[in-house]
DNA sequence: GTCTATATGAAGATAGAC
DNA sequence: GTCTATCTTCATATAGAC
């Protein structure tokens, strides 16, 4: 890799995490600058703006998403076992919900008030679950219901990490995702 | 009322909206001057700074909240009744929900992130409706799970105005609307 | 109590030396 | 490609006349 090219990832992975803990918006470019270790003045080579700094780390997210459900595809067996493997997201990352809900829903709501154009690239992140999600439970012969019963099981998933990060409540968060795991159960 | 009053109150009404359309953050004060007809220099002689408005926001929705649940409770027969009536929130304000999603909610986000000595403050409005769907479901005799029921249930609705909103969704939001209505129905 | 003018500071963005 | 210095804009907040 160039050494551009590690500058680049430097600051996406910099402002990915501030845009995450502190939103969009709020977070300046000194601080991902300083985080990053990359002089202000620099930022202007790299991205000609702010947004497009955004859309970096957007498609970066989404990238990840991406390389993590096609490796769930293929390390799990059965479509069932992958459900339950989305549900405990929140549970590996319990710390990070707590303390500053889903990334991508955070994002989502933010960019959804002040970022409307940006709204679409945004809910991608969302697509990516739903879709793969949509695909267990068809694999499931739930071809009828599988759209609903992604879309479904997802939202349960974004009120879980919402009203848990709004409480901090992590016992919360447990018993709504053993709450997932026993529907999923009963298909 | 006198005419200070008034005033404060339509400052406070044009901040509240433009709270929930465009984020906390990304209000100007110049905006709300507008919105509200009060010249901007007149605010801090209502306010002493933009947080200080943010917290007349917040109670005033207390208040409204309150208001409201206290009416459900005098004016509905009976706990099932008032759980329907809280499950139909989202469709009498469809519009509002689809565009921009859960005032409380969104407001949560935000302050979850940026101020956070606000987040308490925030989480109250989440506090009044989860103990009164508490209480409905211990009326029915449900004791034990009553608290675990109603967060459960604020939650899913939570992520349905979220989720939603994400995709300008309506069926969406009346499916799962219908689906919190059929499962008090099996309590 | 009401309003205009303005101070202050921060954030996004640019220019240009090296 | 890298960095410093600076411009511009705008939002919060203040001063002070009426």
């Amino acid at each position: 890799m160039k050494k551009g090219e590690a500058n680049r990832k430097r600051i996406v992975d910099a402002a990915n995490q501030l845009f995450y803990h502190k939103g969009y918006n709020q977070t300046a470019f000194s601080e991902v600058a300083e985080a990053s270790g990359i002089p202000k003045g620099n930022f202007y080579y790299y991205f000609k703006s702010k947004e497009e700094l955004l859309e970096a780390v957007i498609d970066q997210r989404i990238e990840d998403i991406r390389c993590m459900l096609d490796e769930w595809q293929q390390r799990l067996a059965t479509p069932r076992e992958r459900l339950h493997r989305f549900t405990r997201i929140p549970l590996n990352e319990i710390d990070d919900v707590v303390r500053y809900g889903c990334p991508m829903g955070s994002l989502n709501v933010e960019l959804g008030k002040t970022q409307l154009h940006l709204k679409s690239r945004a809910s991608e992140m969302f697509d990516l679950f739903i879709n793969w999600l949509e695909k267990q439970f068809a694999e499931m012969s739930y071809r009828e219901q599988a759209r609903g019963y992604a879309l479904h099981l997802f939202a349960n998933a974004q009120g879980a990490a919402l009203v848990g990060s709004v409480y901090s409540d992590r016992m919360f968060i447990k018993a709504e995702v053993t709450r997932m795991d026993d529907w999923i159960d009963t298909l």
